[in-house]
DNA sequence: GTAGTGGTACTCGGATATAGGATGTCCGAGTACAATTGG
DNA sequence: CCAATTGTACTCGGACATCCTATATCCGAGTACCACTAC
């Protein structure tokens, strides 16, 4: 079970846009340029936090990529869906139906293998709900209190 | 991010393995022939559950798997582990450090995505330790309460 | 000088290759049992 | 009749194919800006 490497830097796309503000948007080439990144391949995760409202794209000269939302509506439960997609991780394929005696405990009585990982599964999806961007922005500040403003001055020198 | 099928297979199997009872072994062959699985292929999960000590094999006539350990010693965590191993989902490759002020933030502060990710991860760990094979088995003698007898007879008779 | 117009460069967006891992299969090493043979 | 021995059938265990998805790449559609032209 390994998750997608896509995840790890749209998270850490979406941290640079907040820092650099909402208001002038980020081409992909950029992002990638930051973390020395494939661009296209990058291009195609900011594609997917578009499609989930997360980020909003914009084409043409001076396009680019910027939050949709403020920093503080954006759980790391929503940006793991949007490049990961909805289904679980555990997906029960109900294989006690094959069995000789399958059909008759199916009725009605749902998996409870499946309702056991569903929980676990479950805990994992309300602990990355329950934390923001902004609280992550936050503990960066609190740790290494100069990475935003040293963010902010590379992506506005870049773009000169 | 998909877990691997052998994970579901797996439980039931030691489900199946903890009513038939653990003095008799039980063949791989017989197993997958319960659910309708390929035996080659359930014979490999089986394997890695038996190098986690989970189960123990024994080759030649009347061989087979059967439970190292007590249910109760059992959990789903245990299962999970030796089936996908041990490594976390989300793998932080420190992209950070590719970038142009990597260097500096990479002395001794971890990366905090990481972190709030793994925090998701244990959480998720946690709920599945939590969770035994006996406590499994209770919730379904409870809802189901002829699946064990009739598990434990058809195993008994396949073996005639 | 100003408004209109055509050209150009830049962006995202989706269609198209490639690689790595999960899935599935096959054969060899080892063991217990049973049949056979000799005492 | 009993013990030793040989043969056989059955099991796991790991090496070998195959398929599917994540990864990576490329080109087309659309847009804003800029230069140029005509009035």
């Amino acid at each position: 079970m390994k998750m997608s490497g896509g995840v790890e830097w749209a998270l850490h796309c979406c941290l640079n846009l907040a820092w650099t503000g909402g208001e002038q948007a980020v081409p992909a080439a950029r992002l990638a340029a930051f973390y020395d990144l494939p661009t296209a391949y990058l291009n195609k995760q900011m594609q997917a936090l578009a499609r989930e409202g997360i980020v909003s794209s914009l084409p043409g000269p001076r396009g680019g990529f910027r939050l949709a939302r403020a920093p503080e509506d954006i759980t790391l439960m929503d940006v793991v869906t949007a490049i990961e997609g909805p289904e679980p991780a555990f997906r029960c394929t109900e294989i006690r139906e094959q069995g000789p005696l399958g059909e008759p405990a199916a009725d009605g009585s749902r998996c409870l293998i499946d309702q056991a990982m569903r929980r676990a599964e479950l805990a994992w999806r309300r602990e990355l709900a329950a934390q923001t961007l902004a609280d992550v922005m936050k503990n960066v500040e609190r740790d290494v209190p100069e990475v935003p403003g040293r963010t902010r001055r590379w992506f506005a020198e870049a773009r000169a």
